[in-house]
DNA sequence: ATGTCC
C-alpha cells in the first residue's frame, strides 16, 4: 500500500481509498514509520479526499493520530474549490515555540538553576485552568485578539524587536473578535499570560552542539549559551473556539454537500459563512497565542534580570506549529494562492521567501523543534527545498509514541522527576501525573525526526541546545 | 491540547 519513492519519502497512492482526490506523502524514515500507528495513515489518505486538496495529503516524520487530521500534517488547498478545517489545524490554535538567547554562559547559570527554575516557576503561573496575574478587560482582550504580540509589546511587554523576529510579526490578519464566543472569552480572560498543561513548558537550556557555525552566528547562537525556550499555545480560549466552530462547521458539511469519511473532518468551503468566520476566529486565538508568548517571554526576562543583572535576551524566533494560513505557492508552474494548513508542523521558508525577517533573510528563517521533556532540542534553519517538496514545512517536535492514559500506568511522576534530577536537569510541576505523562519514553527520539527532516533538505540542522531546568504545567 | 465528561 506504502509506496517507497525516495530515501525517506513514502507514498499512498490514489487508489488506496475510495474518494482520494490526490496521493498520501510521508516524509519518513523506515524506523519512525515503524512506529506510526496504521490509523495515522489511515488520516493522511482520509484528508486527501478533502475537495481542493492540492498535490498531496502530507505526513511529518513525527506524525501521530491527532482529531480528523494527524498530527505532523500538512495540507494546502486551494482559494477556488476548496476548504478550510479545524482539524487540519488543532485544537490548541496556533501552539508554537519561542526561543530567547541570553550572552550567558551554561558555567554561570548552571550553579543557580534550581532557584531560577523556581522563581520562573512562581512568576508565570502554569498548569491546567491556571490563572493569570494579568488582568486584562474585555475590550483588551479584543485588542489583543487584532494585534495580537503587538498588543503585548505596546502594553510595555517587550520589545519592537521582538515582533520582527515572529512568525508573521505576531499578528495573522483578518482576526475577527466577533466571532469569539462569551465563553471562549471568559475561559481566555483569565489566563491570559499563563503556560497551560501537557507537552508545554518553559525550559532553561544551553546549546551544546553547532551544527552549522554560519547560521548559529546569524541567529545569534553559540557553543555553551544559555537560551529560553517557551512551548505554549492558547489556552482555553482556542480550545472553546475550536469547539464553538466544529459544531457550526458539522451542519456545513450537510449544507454543502461534503462527502468525508471522517466527521472530524468537519470543514467548509472557503468563501462561505461558516468557513470565513472560523478562519477569523482561528486568526484570533493565533493572536491570542502570540500575545501569551510575548507576555510570558517578558517575565521570563524579569526573572532573569533580578539574578543577572541587565541581561540582554533577544527572541532568536517563535514559530506557529498549528495554524492555517494563506500562503502564495507555485503549483504546475503557476504561483497560487492556498491555505495552507499546518497541525503539529512548522513552517520552514528558505532565503527565497519575503516572509523572512531581513536579518536571516540570506540564510531562512528559524524553526524551533522542542525535544521531549529532559532532551535535546534543535535549531534548524528553513531551506527553499521545502517549497518544492512540503510547501516549505516540516516537523514540529518528537511526536508521541505512548497515549497519557498508558504513560501514567507506566510511569511515576516522582520517579521520573528523580532520573531527571540524577541527570542534573531541575523539574518543577505544578502535578506530578504531568511528568508520567511526559516521561522522555513515550516520545519518538527527536534527533531521528531531526535527522529525517536535515537529510530531505527540508529544514538544515543548526545547533543542539540541552536542558538545564525546566517549569511545566 | 483542554475548567482531561454539562
Amino acid at each position: 500500500m506504502l509506496n517507497k519513492i525516495d530515501e525517506n519519502i513514502y507514498e499512498l497512492p490514489i487508489g488506496y481509498k475510495e474518494g482520494m482526490r490526490v496521493p498520501g506523502r510521508l516524509f519518513i524514515s523506515e524506523s519512525l514509520l515503524e512506529m506510526v500507528e496504521p490509523g495515522t495513515i489511515e488520516q493522511v489518505a482520509n484528508v486527501a479526499t478533502l475537495p481542493g486538496i492540492v498535490k498531496y495529503s502530507m505526513a511529518m516524520p513525527d506524525a501521530h493520530l491527532g482529531y480528523g487530521f494527524p498530527i505532523g500534517g500538512v495540507a494546502a488547498f486551494r482559494e477556488d474549490g476548496g476548504v478550510i478545517s479545524p482539524g487540519g489545524v488543532g485544537f490548541d490554535i496556533n501552539c508554537g515555540v519561542r526561543l530567547l538567547r541570553t550572552d550567558l554562559t551554561v558555567e554561570e547559570v548552571r550553579p543557580v538553576i534550581s532557584d531560577l527554575i523556581e522563581a520562573l516557576f512562581k512568576e508565570i503561573p502554569s498548569g491546567v485552568g491556571a490563572t493569570s496575574r494579568l488582568h486584562v478587560s474585555d475590550s483588551e482582550l479584543t485588542e489583543a485578539f487584532i494585534a495580537g504580540a503587538r498588543w503585548a509589546v505596546e502594553e510595555g511587554y517587550g520589545t519592537e524587536g521582538d515582533l520582527e523576529h515572529c512568525e508573521e510579526n505576531g499578528c495573522l490578519k483578518g482576526a475577527d473578535p466577533s466571532q469569539v464566543s462569551t465563553k471562549a472569552r471568559k475561559r481566555g480572560r483569565p489566563q491570559f499570560g499563563t503556560l497551560g498543561s501537557g507537552n508545554h513548558f518553559l525550559e532553561v537550556q544551553y546549546v551544546g552542539e553547532v551544527y552549522d557555525e554560519r547560521i548559529a552566528r546569524r541567529f545569534g547562537l553559540f557553543k555553551g549559551q544559555v537560551t529560553v525556550m517557551i512551548h505554549c499555545g492558547s489556552r482555553g480560549a482556542g480550545h472553546q473556539i475550536c469547539t464553538d466552530h466544529l459544531e457550526v462547521l458539522a451542519k456545513a458539511v450537510r449544507k454543502y454537500n461534503i462527502d468525508l469519511p471522517d466527521k472530524q473532518l468537519a470543514c467548509a468551503p472557503i468563501g462561505t459563512p461558516e468557513a470565513t468566520n472560523y478562519f477569523g476566529a482561528m486568526a484570533a486565538a493565533a493572536n491570542y497565542a502570540w500575545a501569551n508568548r510575548q507576555i510570558i517571554a517578558h517575565w521570563t526576562r524579569e526573572v532573569f534580570a533580578k539574578y543577572f543583572g541587565d541581561v540582554e535576551m533577544p527572541l532568536v524566533y517563535d514559530v506557529a506549529h498549528n495554524v492555517a494560513k494563506i500562503e502564495e505557492h507555485m503549483v504546475d508552474g503557476r504561483l497560487e494562492r492556498l491555505y495552507v494548513h499546518r497541525k503539529g508542523a512548522t513552517r520552514s521558508f528558505g532565503p527565497s521567501r519575503r516572509e523572512v525577517p531581513q536579518d536571516y533573510r540570506d540564510v531562512g528563517q528559524p524553526l524551533l523543534i522542542p525535544g521531549s521533556m529532559g532532551t535535546p532540542s534543535y535549531v534548524l534553519c528553513g531551506q527553499d527545498r521545502a517549497l518544492e517538496l512540503t510547501f516549505g514545512s516540516a516537523c514540529h517536535g518528537s511526536g508521541r509514541i505512548m497515549s497519557r492514559s498508558q504513560a501514567k500506568k507506566t510511569y511515576r511522576g516522582s520517579e521520573v522527576k528523580a532520573s531527571l534530577q540524577r541527570e542534573g536537569i531541575k523539574v518543577m510541576a505544578t502535578e506530578s501525573a504531568v511528568l508520567a505523562e511526559e516521561a522522555p519514553e513515550v516520545y519518538k527520539p527527536s534527533h531521528e525526526v531531526v535527522e529525517v527532516v536535515h537529510a530531505l533538505g527540508l529544514a538544515k540542522k543548526v545547533a543542539k541546545t540541552i536542558p538545564l531546568g525546566v517549569s511545566k504545567g
